[in-house]
DNA sequence: CATTTTTTGTACTGATCAGTCAACTATTTA
DNA sequence: TAAATAGTTGACTGATCAGTACAAAAAATG
């Protein structure tokens, strides 16, 4: 009861994590959120408390749909190879295309000292994990099947292909260059 | 002529450093700088000019003194495999024992936005390229003396491993499970 | 010793920060 | 329609920010 709201919760947080996103957590300006919101300060502050529990919604957010996007992705039909160069292949031409540059949030959150704690360093935990449960499904599929070689434990495999993974995200941070983000690719794939 | 310094540039540089290895560049505000350096505020602008000139020579200096010693850590006796395992345990134990999880400057700098522009995504290029050339140095001396199996460009060999190097890093920064961190290791010395 | 040059310490600046508050508006309920 | 409830608005707060101004202090130069 009561007046209600104007605005849609998602619509709202969607808005917040990209500006985190592009930003960061400290660089980013409450102003800068109602800004991109479109909310006023007394009703975001009503809506989310604080900036900070306000991150906490936007990496939340992150992973329910960027991330839950890419673990969709990865369990697609089609050889665990073919999969798995998809989603790098798909990183690098993204990364690559942002002029932002913003990367990944979750690992964005991960490296900020605002994310290393509490709730944000919760989820970006839980992300990392989840990514690691489907990589290592997916490399135990392949060695099932096969595909891959079985001569080493899959969760191994699948840790390391996910450390790429991340270091590819960060060398795309400051790099250009097409090529060498193509050779960790190739390479992590050789690895498999 | 005129009055010297009362203080050497090299030991303000380095405080500075550990100042902004700690909180980042945005969170670290010219008060830390003062009180870690010593120097009051008259001093530091006189002689660095702005917070952002001195977080440029505090990463310079992080490359000069940290990166160099990794490098040169690299370069030492043993095998190839030894020298590449030594590296990562070295950082593993490192990074598990910094209760602040500071990581690698370097790498912050990369991933905050701030350090994605201008002459800090100069240096911290420089920085990954530098790594990157002694590891395919590496790769290649391995491949040569067939420790290494001499099936893949020793180029996307060693970025392969760089990624996951890197990607290491970035788990270290909200993961205590060491198993983890190690299986990354394996992984990527088996990948070589 | 007086002048020049540079450093140092500190008080100060305007801007901006995250967050608050009270008046006002819209809706539900009785 | 009147009371109760919740949302919106924008001005406001004190704190803190990066950076500056300036006078005192310390050295070099003549």
């Amino acid at each position: 009861m009561g007046r209600p709201r104007e605005f849609s919760d998602h619509a709202v947080v969607d808005a917040a994590m990209e500006v985190f996103w592009e930003k960061g957590y400290e660089a980013a300006t409450t102003q800068d959120l109602c800004a991109r919101t479109g909310l006023g300060r007394g009703s975001l502050y009503n809506a989310f408390g604080s900036k900070h529990r306000l991150y906490e919604e936007a990496v939340r957010r992150y992973a329910e749909t960027k991330g839950a996007a890419q673990l969709a992705m990865l369990a697609e039909p089609g050889s665990v190879r073919e999969r798995l160069r998809e989603m790098m292949l798909g990183v690098i031409d993204a990364d690559l295309a942002d002029p932002g540059r913003r990367g990944c949030l979750a690992l964005n959150a991960a490296t900020e000292p605002s994310g290393r704690t509490g709730d944000v360093a919760a989820l970006v935990r839980r992300q990392f994990a989840d990514l690691e449960q489907e990589l290592c499904h997916l490399v135990t599929l392949g060695q099932r099947t096969g595909e891959l070689p079985a001569d080493r434990p899959p969760l191994q495999v699948a840790r390391t292909f996910q450390s790429a993974y991340y270091g590819l995200r960060v060398l795309a941070k400051v790099t250009d260059d097409r090529n060498a983000l193509l050779d960790v690719m190739e390479g992590a794939l050789a690895a498999l």
